[in-house]
DNA sequence: CGTAAACATGAGTAAAAGCTCGCATCATAG
DNA sequence: CTATGATGCGAGCTTTTACTCATGTTTACG
């Protein structure tokens, strides 16, 4: 069964969406279609299976690094978490990025819509946190609005930086230059 | 041909791109298959001639609109012309939301690269002009670093404000938040 | 009016791909 | 060893769909 999802993925980034048949997908599992079937009803819950483990891989390493999340209580300063925060993000999306790539490309009527992966609610959380307070680092006027424009934009400049990059760009300083504009954004 | 561009859309709208058929495109233009490929080789040129034609509709209503950017040798402040830009990019993208998604969402494989639409080139030499002379408004680093940031945020913004904005959110909210997000970050 | 070129038609073709089903093989228990 | 259930197999069925082509219709023009 996780043979059957490992060569999903390897067929859909070998030779993309298009191209995935599920004859193809049993071949590259070596097993038969037959056996394909048993496990899954259809092919849209194949790519669907094989969506929500990758999600789910990518979860267990972003939560494994992000305990520190509950420094938000202890003063912690909130440029260092942003910096982590975006640090561990861009980490969990060089997990698979070729897959991630696809999935979010060629397979985005499937996708996951952005709202529903629980981020916005720890987001939401965070910079309620960080605008309280007569020291409030966060100086946004709507704290729903601010959730929408950091979730949306910190998300496309990860994905960006990791998965689109421009020829001969730096990585970190990729990196470094996300945190300066979520930052830049939350504190102006 | 032009009817057969808008049946396309038409279908692309109503059905997605999964149901969209060649044949099913004809009915909604009320010819005959054959007639439609004496116009299109075939399919993929059918909904890449659709994906050019709104290209074009866009860049028009934008360059319309933006003749403005000549007065960036004049002393325009930035925040006036950032301004500006955003707002008719927004308008832009309002101008057939739902097929704009569709080849955004479904139809991402056949979708031109963000690089190669011409808008980082003119981005590149607008930051450029503001960040000289002793009384520069553009304050990073590096700009191509800087180019790369602003259009992947703007993108990402003015697509979620468009076509994918929270329930219950002002649009014009919106719009000020990405121009505050933009002009944030490059004058932090 | 005649001719020819351009355009329109839609039943039909052929290939692709999702999925089924009857049979084989294997594991476990008694 | 035998019986039984679970699992594996893959040829082929069926549907879908991109695309063709022989024929009909309109247009352009002398």
């Amino acid at each position: 069964m996780d043979a059957i999802l490992d060569a999903t993925a390897r067929v859909l980034v070998r030779d993309g969406y298009a191209a995935l048949t599920t004859n193809a997908v049993a071949v590259a599992a070596g097993v038969s279609i037959g056996s394909l079937y048993q496990y899954f009803p259809n092919k849209e819950a194949l790519v669907l299976a094989l969506r929500e483990r990758h999600v789910r891989h990518m979860s267990a390493l972003m939560m494994r690094e992000a305990a520190f999340w509950d420094a938000a209580e202890q003063g912690v300063p909130l440029e260092a978490l942003i910096t982590r925060t975006i640090h561990v993000a861009m980490v969990a999306h060089r997990l698979e990025p070729a897959l991630h790539k696809v999935l979010a490309l060629e397979a985005a009527h499937l996708e996951a819509r952005h709202e529903e992966d629980g981020t916005e609610g720890v987001l939401r959380a965070l910079l309620e946190r960080y605008s309280r307070g007569p020291d409030a680092e966060v100086t946004v006027p709507d704290l729903d609005v601010a959730t929408f424009v950091v979730g949306r934009m910190a998300h496309a400049l990860i994905h960006a930086a990791v998965l689109d990059p421009p020829p001969g760009a730096d990585p970190h300083t990729l990196e470094r230059e996300t945190v300066r504009a979520v930052m830049a954004y939350l504190t102006a």
